[in-house]
DNA sequence: TTCTGTCAATTGAACGTTCATTCGGTTACA
DNA sequence: TGTAACCGAATGAACGTTCAATTGACAGAA
């Protein structure tokens, strides 16, 4: 895998990104994403089989891309409240960067794809892994309440999640304060009661 | 509008909540959903000028069954707070009885047909202004924090959300408990802080 | 009660379009 | 000279939608 080739299928999933956010699964067929792509149809045949494993594929690209910003620098001497919160900035502040991707990764995870893709993304490093280690973590150094882990998980994550889209599809603004405000309920929510 | 017709019509919106739940948008034919629902394809276009339209017609039918669910036996003597876990409980509830229709909802509300829709719906009773109207009240009650309403919401909303979505989809179990830790992190986010 | 006219309800074969995929061929380059 | 990358017209299946024909319900006339 030389280094145009890997250029080529970035270009491919960026132009695949751009068009299902505008459009979804069905409105964006292949020969659009060849266009904006710069490529010729066959092309894109020569690197993805079909193109459900083109969008499978583009959605582990996903996740490696978002696991990559949420645990980049990561300063373990910060104390777990000030590490928590940085976590959840940095989710949302990736999803607002690259709202694309955000639309993209919703309606996948909302549809029968992602049945039909656990396998090739399940036991690879990802983001959901990292955040629930974290979250483990505050567990045992008694930061956080001693609860279900799932439970935990999908709490942080589901009001991240919705909080990006009522910034990005709805009325609310995406400010300092606001994101703060967000984390802080997250916060109060999970945090070890005193 | 006599009885059959409305029967009929309901048959057709059950036959394709099924499958789309199954199958997705794309992944449901109106040839389907006329074999599922025991009706002609000229039938279902009889009573929906396309199959767009019958899709925003469905969203509007789901808004207004869990908005009816909800808000039904309403019983303001309760305090607050009970009400409160009674809200977020029936929430999920419905969602976890009806879990075509939360499939059908979830996949709406990230796709493009959701900006396509916002006309049909947005102006009729539905369960989302009226959780904001009992949010409101409570910050006007003291017993919420005083925080912008969308963040309020999306954060009761978000985390019930993504709870359904780990039982429905995932490894978490539904129990009584479990769902009362989920509706008291929460509760503990957006209460007045003591 | 019976007949008749009207229109809504219903049917499904047929149509035209769109789309994912294929494949025979060309180019770039090692 | 061989192989990987690349091209895009052609293919065929699937799908949304149409429409001419049939049935059913029923109101009013005889």
């Amino acid at each position: 895998m030389n280094v145009q080739l890997t250029e080529k299928i970035e270009v491919i999933f960026k132009s695949t990104l751009e068009l299902i956010c505008e459009n979804g699964f069905h409105g964006t067929p292949m020969s659009q994403i060849a266009k904006k792509s710069d490529v010729a149809i066959g092309t894109i045949y020569h690197y993805f089989p079909s193109k459900d494993k083109l969008i499978i594929e583009l959605f582990c690209y996903c996740k490696r891309k978002i696991n990559a910003y949420i645990f980049a620098e990561w300063d373990s001497s910060l104390s777990y409240k000030s590490r928590f919160f940085i976590v959840m900035q940095k989710f949302c502040v990736f999803y607002l960067e690259n709202t694309d991707m955000f639309s993209f990764m919703e309606q996948f995870h909302n549809s029968p794809y992602l049945e039909m893709s656990k396998n090739s993304w399940e036991k690879q490093l990802n983001e959901e892994n990292n955040i629930m280690a974290f979250l483990y973590e505050g567990m045992r150094m008694a930061e956080l309440r001693s609860i279900n882990i799932h439970i935990l998980t999908s709490s942080c994550l589901g009001v991240a999640t919705s909080f990006a889209k009522k910034i990005i599809y709805g009325p609310l603004e995406f400010t300092d304060d606001n994101l703060n405000e967000m984390i802080e309920i997250i916060w109060n929510g999970v945090k070890q009661q005193d």
